[in-house]
RNA sequence: GCCGCUAUGGUGUAAGUGGUUAACACGCCGCCCUCUCAAGGCGGAGAGUACGGGUUCGAGUCCCGUUAGCGGUACCA
């Protein structure tokens, strides 16, 4: 007997891959790499109405990008239904199911909240076709009468399972509708799809959201009724929204999509990260781990039971997302290899339009030196096309607080072109003769040095803020460094 | 409505089988560095563990109740 791990990841091609949704797939994946098993992608696209081409288009490009690597798969639910259908039937003939003829009801979307409550008030009927003689049944579905197939649900008893989470689970029977398996339609219902599908993929562990948790009961008594072992199941806490309610796809939108934290300068693996400390913890204080170390360390005994929330933040320009993220990335901005981190910046470049073929050919040393330079402050990788902006274009915006602040003193009118004259007239360009040279200038004009510098950084790069002055320099250039020096005298503002 | 799950600073998490002043990270605030900070270094505030009972010499940890949030309760997934 061979125990391979086998786990899967199922996602109904409905919505986008979601952050929720992006860490179930994760914790799947490590799972399985962990156990040196088999991660399988199997697609639930039963629902033909809701589900698209395009979903499962974006589902699969989200788990790529995360690196979320399949080994067998994409598998597609809707190509099982005849299986489905034939589990059911055997279910029927074995007297463990049976064809309920009640006629189907029509349910509105938006009310079946409302009906569910209407319905338990009423209380429950026994239904009558439960004992229907299993001859007499088959005759009428033989005649071409419609019927729905349900499961025979013990009326006393207890459902017991293991979660490898939230551990031992009970439920009564009683509070178990006699399950729908088939619609009147012929069409096979999630519950039966999954159990069937996973029985045939040789799923060993089961691991998905809470929401599934209750109806795990269901699902274990129809692994029971086909005569075959339970897998073991781990639930997983929820990701919900700031303010703890709910996440969801209509109201906060974007924010939830795993592709746009590609679309907005997300470094792949600083985002798992981020996604593995959403309701896992290592056990110990370590909170930056590469994808090797999250194979290594991780385990279902760390996984949190309560929700997580997960503090985006809309309204807030600079810290869009949750602050954590934020910092995980930057960590990862910063300490990555330069030669991983210098391709992801050029991607990032030519989406900005700030490319320049240069920048892979004769610049590449230039290239990576200024991006090792500017990455200490940078939070994700569009921050090099927008904050980096001045020093790979020559039109940038000054920033009004910045003109303000440092350019402000009118004695800059005369000292900017100085300096410049200064610097283009240098020997050599290096670190120790640009600040020989400010330095001296500025001491002979009895002015700080301070004054100088900050005013060259703003001149510079329109910015307040920003790496040391003469690391800026060097990268800018003489010729880029002079012309700008000279061009912002004109910004000294004239005091009223 | 009924059933279930959960509950540690603003957020994410620690605190083996109950045992000293509840720890770490993010964020926030301050100081330092000094040429700036959105970088780096240092420090600080912030929870007495949802609330109320109980068990115990001792409870964040066990039990009961309440509350809140979430999930389920569909011929949705």
């Amino acid at each position: 007997m061979t125990d391979t791990v086998r786990v899967r990841f199922a996602p109904s091609p409905t919505g986008y891959l979601h952050v929720g949704g992006a860490r179930t797939a994760l914790f799947n994946w490590l799972f399985a790499r962990k156990h040196k098993g088999v991660f399988i992608l199997r697609i639930e696209d039963t629902d033909v109405q809701r589900s698209s081409e395009a979903m499962v288009q974006g589902i699969l490009e989200g788990m790529h990008w995360l690196g979320l690597d399949h080994d067998e798969g994409p598998f597609f639910q809707s190509s099982f239904v005849d299986r489905h259908r034939a589990a059911a039937r055997r279910l029927v003939e074995e007297g463990k199911a049976y064809y309920d003829f009640t006629p189907k009801e029509a349910t509105d979307d938006r009310t079946v909240k409302e009906k569910i409550i209407d319905r338990a008030r009423a209380g429950r009927e026994k239904n009558p076709y439960r004992s229907l003689p299993l001859e007499e049944s088959l005759a009428r579905v033989e005649a071409g009468e419609a019927a729905a197939i349900r499961l025979k649900v013990p009326e006393e008893g207890t459902s017991r399972f293991d979660d490898m989470v939230y551990g031992p689970q009970e439920r009564d029977y009683s509070d178990i509708e006699d399950l729908v398996l088939i619609r009147s339609d012929g069409h096979p219902l999630y519950n039966l799809s999954v159990v069937v599908d996973d029985i045939t993929m040789g799923i060993t562990h089961v691991i998905r959201g809470q929401d599934h948790l209750t109806n795990t009961h269901k699902q274990v008594l129809l692994y029971e009724a086909m005569g075959v072992p339970v897998p073991r199941f781990a639930h997983l806490p929820l990701i919900i929204a700031p303010g703890r309610e709910k996440l969801s796809k209509r109201k906060h939108g974007e924010v939830v999509s795993v592709t746009t934290y590609r679309d907005r300068g997300f470094v792949p693996d600083a985002f798992v990260n981020f996604l593995a400390l959403l309701g896992w913890s290592a056990g110990s204080d370590q909170e930056i781990l590469s994808r090797e170390e999250l194979i290594e360390k991780f385990d279902l005994s760390g996984v949190n039971k309560a929700s997580a929330v997960f503090n985006f933040n809309e309204s807030n320009q600079s810290d869009w997302t949750d602050p954590k993220a934020l910092w995980v990335n930057g960590e990862y901005i910063k300490s990555m290899p330069l030669d991983e981190l210098v391709p992801m910046v050029s991607g990032q470049l030519k989406r900005a339009g700030l490319w320049r073929e240069e920048y892979s050919a004769g610049q590449s040393e230039w290239f990576a030196r200024a991006v090792d330079l500017l990455r200490a402050r940078y939070r994700t990788l569009d921050d090099f096309g927008g904050y980096g902006r001045p020093y790979f274009s020559d039109e940038f915006e000054y920033d009004p607080a910045a003109v303000k602040k440092n350019l402000k003193d009118e004695r800059l009118r005369e000292l900017l072109p100085g300096l410049s004259d200064r610097l283009s007239s240098l020997d050599r360009f290096t670190h120790e003769e640009v600040e020989a040279a400010l330095r001296g200038y500025s001491e002979e004009q009895g002015v700080k040095a301070g004054l100088l510098i900050n005013a060259a950084r703003t001149a510079l790069t329109g910015q307040l803020v920003g790496p040391g002055l003469f690391d800026i320099v060097l990268i800018l250039g003489r010729e880029r460094t002079v012309t700008r020096l000279r061009r912002a005298a004109d910004l000294v503002s004239a005091r009223e």
